[in-house]
DNA sequence: TGTTAGCACTCAACTATAAAGAGTGCTAAC
DNA sequence: GTTAGCACTCTTTATAGTTGAGTGCTAACA
């Protein structure tokens, strides 16, 4: 037995599209006007009560239309929000093709993606989780500094500076070169256990310690990817809404954008929970981000194969453009997806 | 001769500290009672309606107090202005110490210093202008792929993937690498010219066009620095500021910190004008950013030796805390300077 | 029984007006 | 040259009145 029959359906639908157009409280004069149910104001009244009741709209005040409630809203999103045709971006896909450092990629998308959306857009490089390692180079950069290069699978490049006591002679550099991608290529940081350390180390012989130092800057290389890059765009399209626009939650949310620590939540949150389509909404007290309260956020997972998987986001007021921002985020999805996957063939 | 004498530079500097402390028009009856002068309102109040007629200060509206212009604050950061005694800060020192990538230290210190001070802070990484060719490499990553290192003098690691048709062999690449470094270390952007490009290529013969691609890579690494990284902090921190945090102002503010770009002009600006202190103060519309009109922008440019320079600079309001930014910057440019010094020995 | 017209009521937002307070400029006296 | 005093200006704050959008309820209607 459905909460709702189709006529409050209707006029709640009816409520929240107005709303998110105007961002004004909506009246029943409003509805029976610009509907086309034909039913008098005196109606809506009485439906609009209804609905209230049932927690799907609020009252800002006694005598002001309507607004959506939390619960409007994900009602909206879950069963009200039409699906638009994907359609087509020419745009983005030549950047993606014509960029080839991820990083400027990623900048780049998030860019595109607050611009088309005028809301805030954040994107995460692929989580290192199970990336493996592709290639490894350890340099004499000067006398007393090695330089270990590390490129893994999805062509993320991390350098590290080794100091050394005393330069190591070509040689052995080569052969500590050598040794290093036969055991260590193809390896995700999980398989690298104490076995092949142990294995490693021996066979490294004199220069275990250097072996220590690159196994060092390797788990450090993972590490920095915990604690994973966030890039974000459009950070003051929020000063465009008056109602996150007060200097008190501007600030809150300005400066959880910038301190990109609070954003991997969002992303971990993202990551965990598993949705077929890869695209989820969080509204207002949903988001895992406390800051976030008064907003939602819109995310998708996009994946790289093998478990290696990245987030991107938008932020705005509650009363975003749920259908384009969930269109863009899949359409853009989508890309990043068969992009990775053209380049890992 | 002087255009202000004694009283008059009592009273104004009393006008000017009274209302960097209070953000409100200082009146008459203020300067009166909370100075050493002992003079009566009423001539302080002709004092400074002659200080007006001079330019030093102004009202915001009739029957209100003055608040100092920008010739008032000019006057009052290059006469008034105590000088602190430097402090010992051994907090920074210490984080320069246990960071090793430079990027990592430079955002660390902006954010200190966005926290010490209570504005925006701004750090560029050094500019590579002049900067050299410590150390090049190039390696085969996959099938197709050849990566290029390049380490600078500074230790600013860039790479650049290369595409190939196919795979070099071990020894080409070996002899590549030594040609490449041979020919290139210690040369830095201006020195690699139309001969040192032909005699490269003829060396490497049937390789030319690797060389080609290594050299593209270089000039893009040179190039991505010349529109510079730049790192913030604090960038919430004017919205603490009445007088900038309205929405049309902030908005502006925030675009400029997020499009980097706009920061570059005033590194340029920064690094053009030599002063012997090494910090400059722009106030107002002295701020070569049209944006920061209503703020004052003060820059720091520290050095890493042979013209190779980064700047760091605060944002904030008119009546920002001079002498405390002013310490604070020299501290830090100090600070950089030596222990830049001390890792190139 | 569902729908509608009509009306009294509420409340935010706006406007006008008054009063308070801070500060000035000027004049005249010290 | 300095100061007291006073009229004047202009912002700020408070108060009250007005408007208008919107509701809830009742009674009439189909």
């Amino acid at each position: 037995m459905r909460e709702l029959d189709e006529r409050k359906t209707k006029i709640l639908n009816a409520i929240i599209r107005n709303y998110l157009d105007t961002g004004e409280p909506v009246g029943s004069r409003t509805i029976s006007k610009y509907s086309d149910l034909n039913l008098s104001s005196a109606t809506i009244r009485n439906e609009m009560s209804d609905l209230e009741e049932l927690g799907y709209i609020l009252q800002p005040h006694t005598s002001a239309g309507r607004i959506p409630s939390d619960k409007g809203y994900r009602f909206y999103v879950d069963n009200l929000m039409k699906e638009k045709d994907q359609e087509v971006t020419e745009m983005k896909e030549f950047m993606i093709e014509h960029t080839e450092r991820m990083e400027q990629v990623l900048k780049q998308m998030a860019k595109v993606l607050a611009a088309n959306t005028n809301y805030t857009a954040m994107i995460t490089a692929p989580s290192y989780q199970r990336n493996k390692v592709k290639f490894l180079q350890l340099s004499q950069v000067d006398e007393e500094q090695l330089l270990a290069v590390i490129v893994t699978e999805g062509n993320l490049v991390k350098n590290k500076m080794i100091s050394t006591r005393e330069a190591l002679d070509n040689e052995t550099l080569l052969k500590l070169n050598i040794l290093l991608n036969t055991s260590l290529n193809g390896l995700s940081a999980e398989q690298i256990n104490l076995g092949t350390i142990a294995r490693l180390k021996e066979q490294a012989g004199i220069h275990s310690n250097i072996v220590s130092d690159v196994l060092d800057a390797l788990a450090g290389a993972f590490q920095e990817d915990e604690d994973l890059e966030v890039y974000t765009s459009g950070t003051t399209n929020i000063l465009k809404y008056p109602e996150l626009s007060d200097s008190q939650k501007a600030s809150e949310l300005l400066n959880a954008f910038e301190e990109k620590k609070q954003l991997v939540t969002l992303v971990n949150e993202t990551l965990a929970s598993q949705e077929q389509t890869g695209i989820q909404v969080y509204i207002g007290d949903e988001s895992p981000i406390q800051n976030m309260k008064d907003c939602s956020v819109v995310t998708a997972t996009y994946q790289l194969g093998e478990g290696m998987k990245g987030t991107i986001g938008i932020i705005g007021p509650k009363r975003m453009d749920y259908e384009n921002v969930v269109d863009n985020l899949k359409t853009l999805k989508n890309q990043l997806d068969t992009v990775f996957q053209k380049k890992r063939e």
